[in-house]
DNA sequence: TATATTTAAGACAAATTAGTCTTTAATAAA
DNA sequence: TTTATTAAAGACTAATTTGTCTTAAATATA
């Protein structure tokens, strides 16, 4: 698995977050757990290390909840998966050698080097907005049960 | 992380058997944990998962261990990836929703489809003699701690 | 045959990740 | 000011992965 549960959860969440973005507008992370079929309790606390990055505030008390702190098209997927997992995916080894670049290169290092940088593009070049745009377009699904259609009414 | 720790060991140990690979001579595992620095027991359960796929034989009694059943060059890593994790990683989602293609695809998977698809070619291409070739040619690192030079002493 | 060497098998323990629950703090609105 | 609503914090449990240990089975060789 390239990204851990919290991370995919954490993207999942994002995506919501942006499909429904409206400035000023908290989403309340229950609402978002139903939506969505994750665990409330672990949502809140995936949704925590995303505002600690900065990448959304949260607001206490009725009508509160979560907001992106940026518009959907300034935050890039990346920015999540680093929050929650860390940059180390992009950054090691294939097959887990310490010091990757510093010391002599392992035997995979050619083409996953490669491999490695282009995962990395994909989810830098990739933002929220641009994903909510094509989801909504042709209604794809963003938890197991409910396309985002269903999702959104 | 890409490979379960299990698998990475796994790779670890079958690039250690291509290098030092003769036909019908068994390597031990004994030796094989103590020169890449893995426990011996923990290997041994995974060099048993590998023997099961039919990648290796082993052999119990004095001189006995682990041999590859076909010539290195006749092993690509995906076989080894495939006998420990699976092909999970080649067909999953990303962001982990269930029925990958089968129903609706999801936001990211224009992307991420491709970047699938390349990781699994880079495995199912490489082969273990090839990595053996290069890895002895630039002295690369197999362990955290020792150089292949240093490591067939 | 007896002994030493080696893998096989499986119980067990430790570490990590995933998920739940309870209590506290902040805020809005009655 | 009281109450309801919401996130924050942290203790706790469950599941999975990783790693250890002990015993059994197979084999070679003395
Ligand atoms: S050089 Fe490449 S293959 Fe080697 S340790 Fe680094 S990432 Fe891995
Ligand atoms: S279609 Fe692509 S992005 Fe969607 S679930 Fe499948 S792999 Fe993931």
């Amino acid at each position: 698995m390239l990204l851990s549960k919290a991370c995919i959860y954490g993207v999942r969440a994002s995506l919501y977050m942006s499909l429904v973005y409206q400035k000023d507008r908290y989403i309340s992370i229950r609402e978002m757990s139903e939506k969505l079929n994750i665990s409330f309790h672990f949502l809140t606390k995936i949704l925590q290390q995303i505002t600690h990055a900065g990448l959304m505030h949260s607001y206490k008390g009725p009508n509160g909840g979560i907001n992106l702190s940026k518009d959907p098209n300034e935050i890039t997927i990346i920015k999540i998966v680093d929050a929650i997992d860390g940059m180390a995916v992009f950054t090691e080894c294939v097959i887990g050698l310490p010091g990757c670049g510093r010391n002599k290169p392992c035997p995979l290092h050619e083409k996953w080097a490669v491999a490695r940088q282009e995962l990395q593009d994909m989810f830098e070049n990739t933002t929220l907005h641009e994903m909510a745009i094509s989801s909504k377009k042709l209604n794809l699904r963003l938890s197991d049960e409910l396309s985002i259609e269903e999702l959104m009414i």
